[in-house]
DNA sequence: CACAAGCTAGAACGAACGCTCTATTCAGTA
DNA sequence: TACTGAATAGAGCGTTCGTTCTAGCTTGTG
């Protein structure tokens, strides 16, 4: 198969609309700036995207899903404790945030509020990656010997904290909010541990 | 005779704008599409925001604060006991996002996220509200005797985490994550009261 | 070498964008 | 009645938007 340069072409798109639909949102990102970003031209982002900007937004979603569920698996694994590991998480997530000069949040959320109920393909990738998030702190939960309700609800609680404290840190330009919701989330997990 | 009929030109526009950008985004939103919601025309909305799109965002921005505070300031009064009280806003949010048909969520969120770093003006427009908030939630705690410490912790974490739960609900369509949230603040709430 | 398929390249289109401008109407005062 | 500033009205500016289109370039295989 044709080999482009490096991470070829149509993954150099899907990249640099990810990130800039992360700092932007979907209708502040236009398709000659993801071009110009990603090193390609428009008819190769076309050419790629025939579906045009709904499926390179959908694209971006999907690519930005498995990058923080990467993420999330990392850290959680890194603590035995999942109380421990949740606090961890939102301290990788407080690091990343101030390293990005407070721009790199949540890298679906903007894109996610502007297109609910007006773009049905983006809005269910989104649902997707929610769902795949929750899935992995459910399942580190259950491997710690939690029962499965009590799993599957402590891991809505925690994604939407951790979104919702991102969101906050990112428009306080400071960590406190994910720090304290990290340890909050940790007290409340113990809090079903007995 | 003095008062002007019905709300009043600016009244209307900033209403309008309100609205449109809690659906759809800063950027997703028009002037033209302002002035024509809210029956003015576009050289009234030049007229009463010559600083253009970003003075019309910062009034729809504090528009939102006012609005959301009084929403807030209901709930959380309707209970004596704060623990329950944030379960009662948990629940009032959920009904008015089900309402909605899933379409009026944080009715600033999107507008925060598209501009950061961008906008100034609506940068701390939007900081202010979300303190604001905060405040609220702070002050409802320490009446209820928490010390001023544990007030203000919670009071991130409660906002943060309402504010993740509407969007976590709105993308999945379903009251639940709102329920689930309101139920495991309360209990964080509880671990603090003894 | 030939040739199709995959990919790159960018000019051009109509529509919509934010914004400016001039003209007109209206309300209150002198 | 004449004047004045506030408010309304919308045509039109230059720019950018998403998209289409027709070429040309590369590359693997016959």
């Amino acid at each position: 198969m044709a080999n482009t340069p490096q991470p070829g072409t149509r993954e150099r798109v899907v990249r640099a609309a990810s990130l800039l639909m992360q700092r932007q949102g979907y209708e502040g990102t236009g398709i000659k700036q993801v071009a110009q970003e990603a090193k390609a031209t428009l008819g190769s982002v076309y050419h790629f995207f025939p579906g045009g900007k709904q499926e390179l937004g959908v694209a971006a979603v999907q690519h930005a899903d498995q990058e923080f569920a990467e993420l999330l698996s990392t850290s959680l694994s890194a603590e035995a404790d999942p109380a421990k590991a949740v606090v961890a998480c939102a301290g990788e997530l407080a690091r990343l945030l101030r390293d990005s000069g407070w721009v790199d949040g949540c890298p679906i959320s903007a894109t996610a509020l502007e297109t609910t109920g007006r773009a049905p393909d983006i809005e269910q990738a989104v649902a997707e990656a929610f769902q795949h998030w929750r899935d992995l702190v459910a399942g580190t939960l259950r491997e710690a010997g939690f029962p499965e309700g009590d799993a599957r609800d402590l891991a809505i609680t925690v994604i939407s904290t951790l979104e919702g404290a991102e969101l906050t840190a990112q428009v306080a330009k400071s960590e406190t909010p994910l720090r304290v919701a990290g340890e909050h989330l940790a007290r409340l997990i113990d809090s079903y541990k007995r």
